[in-house]
DNA sequence: AAATACTATACAACTAGACAAATATTACCC
DNA sequence: GGGTAATATTTGTCTAGTTGTATAGTATTT
């Protein structure tokens, strides 16, 4: 039985890509100009792409192209080996990428949480969490504008939360409480976590606040169910 | 058939609308900033926009920027409230149905858990937890056989782990770590938990040791994700 | 008869970039 | 201060290109 074309297009491909003629990150050519090159239509190019990606070595952007993902040898987040995140640390990864910060007013049930009347202004910081190059949770995080009046600048000029904390002279919080569920990925959030709708995500909501109980932000995390599971110590 | 980005996003920011996050009469971001907030082009906001428009929900000025027409909503409808139940507690509760109770060997995994030799013989504890009459998790705790002998029957008396390792002469325990994971529940799975296959579970993994470490149950919880809320620190 | 591999076509959903038109903001002059 | 022109923002429109999905059809093999 001879070997499927779609196969060897995939081995070609693949081969070009650990040669190094297509770098991490950059895009490969079109499927129309893969499906003219290799003289075959375009969807048996699609069915190699496909192979590819359910192997992580491409990605494809729905309109943009499709892209060679980067070197495996960055993180040990393979299928197999689990991201492991201390929910202690949950939301505090080393790179983030700022999406939103800015002022608005908090609906009644967060003014709950956080201990501050309905519609009172908090500022909403919300962003990714990435570990080299991919995308490991989305978080939202919500602070009392009356309790911390210089967040703002200090999350502009520094995308991490404790630093910021730090800036404005708060060296020592202690977490309320983390509240662990599960759900599905909406469309939107399929997007910014590189997942499928529908994918599990693991969602973490906590409450900080200073020594003596005040709360000073309440933070979202939702980590990407097939990358990250979550670990709780012994206190 | 996956949902349109553009309608999961129109569906985000109505709720924030209807939440108060964006009050009647003023500017949203701009369509750049939304753009970059939800990681897409800025056509696509624009479709989630006109989409908004068409229901008079925003209204859009060119030059000036997008507004809010309609006033926020009562409190989120609906918005389910879940059981919740305590990390260090994770799957006892006052009502149990038995599954399965019997010796078997142990696997390589599981014997690095328990600091047991491959295939030494561990008692199998399956279940369901329930409250009331709902089913909220699935449970399978492994004890070894070598260092609580007469689990087996202890157990069958009394469906309790606490109750029965008491009698065991154990009535103080540590738990070492807890991992949490999520996941898609499986065929036979949904069926035990009276879910669909493919919702979402909350998996914990613990292993409970006596005060100087020594392993005495490795505790597997599948928790079904819509129903339950797991709890770190204070309730 | 049925499954697999591939072709062919059409359309939907999204990206990308460029430019026009309306509005806001700023700078400047009096 | 007030009015005005220049500049920057912001939405609207257009064209083009790319991937995703659905349907249908043809060999070839099992």
């Amino acid at each position: 039985m001879p070997t499927p074309l779609w196969k060897s297009i995939a081995a070609t491909l693949e081969a070009e890509i650990a040669a190094g003629h297509y770098q991490p990150g950059q895009k490969l050519p079109t499927e129309a100009a893969l499906a003219q090159r290799f003289g075959v239509n375009r969807h048996t190019v699609r069915h190699a792409i496909a192979d590819m990606a359910g192997r992580d070595i491409v990605r494809s952007r729905r309109g943009a192209g499709v892209f060679v993902q980067s070197a495996p040898t960055d993180y040990p987040i393979g299928r197999r080996v689990r991201f492991s995140q201390n929910i202690r640390a949950a939301g505090q990864l080393p790179n983030r990428q700022v999406l939103r910060l800015e002022p608005r007013p908090c609906d009644p049930h967060e003014a709950q949480l956080l201990g501050l009347k309905p519609g009172a202004m908090v500022l909403a910081y919300e962003g990714l969490s990435l570990a080299g190059a991919t995308v490991m949770a989305h978080f939202v995080s919500l602070f009392p504008v009356a309790r911390l009046p210089g967040m703002a600048q200090a999350l502009g000029e520094n995308p991490s939360i404790t630093q910021a904390l730090a800036q404005m002279g708060i060296g020592d919080y202690l977490r309320l409480s983390t509240r662990i569920t599960a759900e599905k990925a909406s469309a939107a959030q399929a997007v910014l976590l590189a997942l499928r709708e529908g994918d599990v995500l693991l969602r973490s909501v906590a409450v900080n606040a200073t020594p003596d109980g005040v709360p000073l932000e309440l933070g979202t995390t939702w980590f990407a169910g097939e990358r990250v599971a979550l670990v709780v110590g012994p206190d």
